[in-house]
DNA sequence: ATTACTGTGTGAGGTATGTCACACTTTAAG
DNA sequence: CTTAAAGTGTGACATACCTCACACAGTAAT
């Protein structure tokens, strides 16, 4: 059977076993249970996440202490602080697990490393970045144009799994809405 | 003088006189005036844009035909409908001019050919990328996060000279405000 | 100079959403 | 099994924000 990995990377760029094998030398996996920390707050975030198995939420506090979800990350998605991560920076947000979960991490060093080693792995990386970047400028939009009912209703449609494994507290902190709004736009 | 799109590069990556030459033998100089558009939405974008001199909005609308701002972008500043020139797909913005502009344009298949004739602007665009990638991630957080006042300070400590050149109609577009309660935010 | 257009401030009133409170159910922990 | 904690829905009320209206200043066009 074809690794879960090696099928996401080839979405976007054909490997052979070797390359493959080379790939994933760079990474290392890891097991968490639900309710433990990946990133807190505060760190110097120096691993970029890949979700093997289960669920994970990216989230930040403002002044009153409310919380508010940047991301979820499911099977075959990316996590970190792309900031803290990049620009060697004081993580703002957090990252938890939602289930017990099973991810693999690649560390900066390793990921720059791959990157000059393996031109592929470059492109690959840039072709994420560039489709990262268009689905923050959709959510920027959708923020911007959409009323919470809308934003409730494109989620919904978007990622209905997503509704199943997670609660609506967590989705309406996703929404930018309080729970009891948002339980009240389905009357 | 140094030219100062030679600068802007070179804040990423050093250039000797004649990669400069060659980079910029991939780009077109255009003059366009206030008013006038450089996309239109629903068009399929094949250009990205750097501004000399002037001031671009990038905009939609909304189902009641409210204006919304994604982006302002002034010197140095890069603007185009990303998802339209990354994903070949239709422009859901339109950019206009604010002022009379001078801008440089690359082509797509310029921009590929440079990416793979000359590995640092391969990379000068992956580290575009990914900080356009964090600036965008800011931006919801402070959407999230961050009151109208907040986020209307926040803007103005960041970038006072928007201030100078752009009416606060859009500000307000931007800032997700109708332009009364930004008004009324100073009082 | 005249006219139109755009930008800006401010009042009045409506609406969407937030906050607090409580009830009840479901899930997790000892 | 028992108890605590978290999730969910709903009512009552407060409030931030929107919309519409109007006034007036500044700018652009004829």
């Amino acid at each position: 059977m074809i690794h879960p990995f090696r099928q996401h990377i080839e979405e976007i760029i054909p490997l052979t076993d070797d390359e493959f094998d080379f790939i994933l030398s760079h990474f290392e996996s890891i097991k968490k249970r639900k309710h433990q920390y990946i990133v807190q707050e505060g760190e110097f975030v120096n691993k970029e996440y890949w979700v093997i198995k289960g669920c994970l939420k990216t989230c930040f506090y403002d002044d009153s202490g409310k919380e508010h979800i940047l991301q979820f990350a499911m099977e075959n998605w990316w996590s970190t602080d792309y900031e803290s991560f990049v620009n060697r920076t004081e993580s703002k947000t957090s990252i938890s697990c939602l289930e017990d979960s099973e991810l693999l991490y690649i560390t900066y060093e390793n990921r720059e490393k791959l990157t000059s080693e393996m031109h592929k792995m470059e492109r690959f990386w840039a072709k994420k970045s560039k489709y990262g970047r268009i689905a923050l400028q959709n959510r920027i939009l959708s923020l911007l144009k959409n009323s919470s009912k809308e934003r409730y209703e494109l989620l919904l449609e978007q990622y209905p799994k997503l509704f199943q494994r997670v609660s609506k507290k967590l989705i309406a902190a996703y929404l930018g809405v309080s729970r009891e709004t948002l339980s009240r736009l389905n009357s």
